[in-house]
DNA sequence: TGCGATCTAGAAAACGGTTTCTCAAAATTG
DNA sequence: CAATTTTGAGAAACCGTTTTCTAGATCGCA
């Protein structure tokens, strides 16, 4: 009768080691008032029966999951995928399984996911941006579930933040291409419904061209989704106005990759005629031609980060919860001085 | 005394709603056999009380997690992004979890983390490749845990493959550059070390040499993690030899990339002086200059389909069991004939 | 030697659902 | 209309742990 069916449980090893199941939970949880006697034997049968615990058990009776859920937008944009590898990285040295789901950028179907998260148990969420439904708060916040939210440097009432300030960084590429001297200024943003931090980055841009005495409406801002073609199409509507920009700022380096496309495939040089400022720095950065001006997200460092929040003691939290991170100007061979 | 701790309680449903437990588990679960107004009454009493059910609970007795568990390499190479960007994508619809590790290509790594997840009681497990320890794939044997390898086409006696052939792939990049009259190879593999599909390819292309009457000694074969960087460093190696190659296979797009980077800086024309061949087919293989010719590998369609098989019945499954995905070559601007 | 404090470990009660068993009422049948 | 089947719903057992409660054994110390 060895062909069993799960596996051994823990009253079958308690019973090779001879004691009751209780002592065998503490030697498994390493509570220390455990005879060694009786620890070596019970931790013998576990190895024996190759016995593995039964985490749903674990779990309701401990009221402890040890599960971690993340809501991202998808896993095929390297900025997310990479947040998520830092993220898991430093979970899973504590044990700490991580669920993942991704909403494809809807806030409908986020909150469908953040459902099945809390019914699975997750202690803590990590949350992309800070726009989201109401009732996904209030039901993290009803659970009692800790929420994290990356990418976006301002936490709310409650739940904490770590990431960066899009506006701040949206100044800081106009802030740049005005120094090189630019007047024609265009923008290919991210999609910006329902997306702060694309939203963000555009205003922070506007804002700081309005500063210097840029009429907001004399720059054309461009939306498109987060796909070499679309920085492709976008590059193109842009060129065709009537007064063409000399510097452009891209949501993001898939988007300014497409955008340096369009522009090879037009005649159109870059930095010569048009400076390109990309977003995120990606490996692909460095492999457009010219290679690409950008902006630095610690897209790695935010997960690892926002995983050291989730491992926090609550006391520990209070001092954790709003971390900003700096972002980098990455100043390569797409930009330069405006012609005369 | 409102703020209650966690929420209510499948019970507090049931009072609410005026019968038993059982009844509103029946109508939570879909259980035909009750009566249209009572299952109302207890509709409307769970959306009152916000009631979310325990999974632990719920997976406990039901010996369902709806939990499915998937080990990687690493989330920051985007073929594995993109392939668990599609198998969660499949599962989510089903309402089923993931979740996610990565074991940075270290197998006895990937051993704990599959004892994590038997412990959090996955019901599949998808794995990168065919090489594991036998510990690994005989605890989930023993205890039921339907696994599946992704980017390899062969099953093992037990388990499902979906995936390619990847010594086809490395044959097919072979015949490629032999048709175009090179006779001079090199090749940048991944790390082959523990990795049965950066090896299959550098197999395949060997071995299609060497039936073209070309010694595999004579082709110098370097290896290199999968970074921009790597690519460099091993062509210039490739390229300081005596007898430089024409022709050079890289084991993924980012080496390629590399590689053609360094022959830019080197002022070694491609596809003039050496050709280059890529491998999966990233976006970044249309951005390098010249654009990458290069091999498509299926990553999201093989996380959907592996997604098909944890999904399906029992009896579904033995069709499913081995599926071989074509990978098909795209021809762009990096590879030309022989030059004379 | 005796008495409280400290260890050690077992018995039993949880944890929050699902499932089985049972039975009354309602529906169907001859 | 009686007998039989079907339907609807409750009571109670159960899933595999952890935790609390309890108590015997051992120890320190007066």
């Amino acid at each position: 009768m060895d062909l069993e069916d799960g596996g051994a449980k823990l009253i079958d090893v308690a019973r090779l080691a001879n004691c009751s199941p209780a002592t065998v939970s503490r030697v498994l949880n390493g509570n220390p008032n455990v005879n060694e006697a009786v620890r070596d034997r019970v931790v013998r049968a576990a190895r024996e029966l190759g016995y593995v615990p039964n985490g749903s058990a674990r779990a309701l009776r401990s009221t402890r999951t040890r599960l971690v859920g993340a809501i991202i937008p998808t896993l095929d944009h390297a900025i997310y995928a990479t947040m998520v590898d830092g993220l898991q990285a430093r979970l899973s040295e504590k044990d700490v399984s991580l669920i993942i789901n991704t909403s494809g950028y809807d806030i409908d179907l986020e909150y469908e996911q953040a459902r099945l998260l809390v019914e699975r148990g997750v202690e803590s969420v990590v949350l992309v941006g800070s726009t989201h439904l109401p009732t996904t708060l209030a039901m993290l916040e009803q659970k009692r579930i800790e929420y994290v939210y990356t990418y976006t440097s301002k936490a709310m009432e409650s739940g904490a933040a770590v990431g960066f300030d899009n506006e701040k960084a949206g100044r800081t590429a106009a802030r740049y291409l005005l120094d090189l001297g630019h007047s024609q200024f265009g923008m290919i943003a991210g999609i910006t419904r329902d997306n702060d931090r694309a939203a963000g980055r555009r205003d922070g841009f506007l804002n700081e061209l309005e500063r210097s005495g840029i009429d907001h409406t004399r720059v054309r801002v461009v939306e498109g989704a987060y796909r070499l073609d679309d920085g492709r199409r976008c590059m193109q509507r842009l060129m065709e106005e009537e007064r063409r920009p000399t510097a452009v700022f891209c949501g993001s380096d898939i988007l300014a990759a497409g955008a340096i496309k369009y522009s090879h495939a037009a005649g159109i040089a870059v930095p010569g005629e048009v400076s390109i400022v990309g977003f995120d720095n990606l490996e692909i950065a460095e492999l457009t031609s010219p290679e690409l001006t950008t902006l630095e997200v610690p897209a790695r460092d935010m997960g690892r980060i926002a995983a050291d929040y989730i491992l926090a003691s609550p006391s520990q939290r209070l001092h954790l919860r709003q971390r900003e991170l700096a972002i980098r100007l990455i100043v390569r061979e797409s930009t330069a001085p405006v012609r005369r």
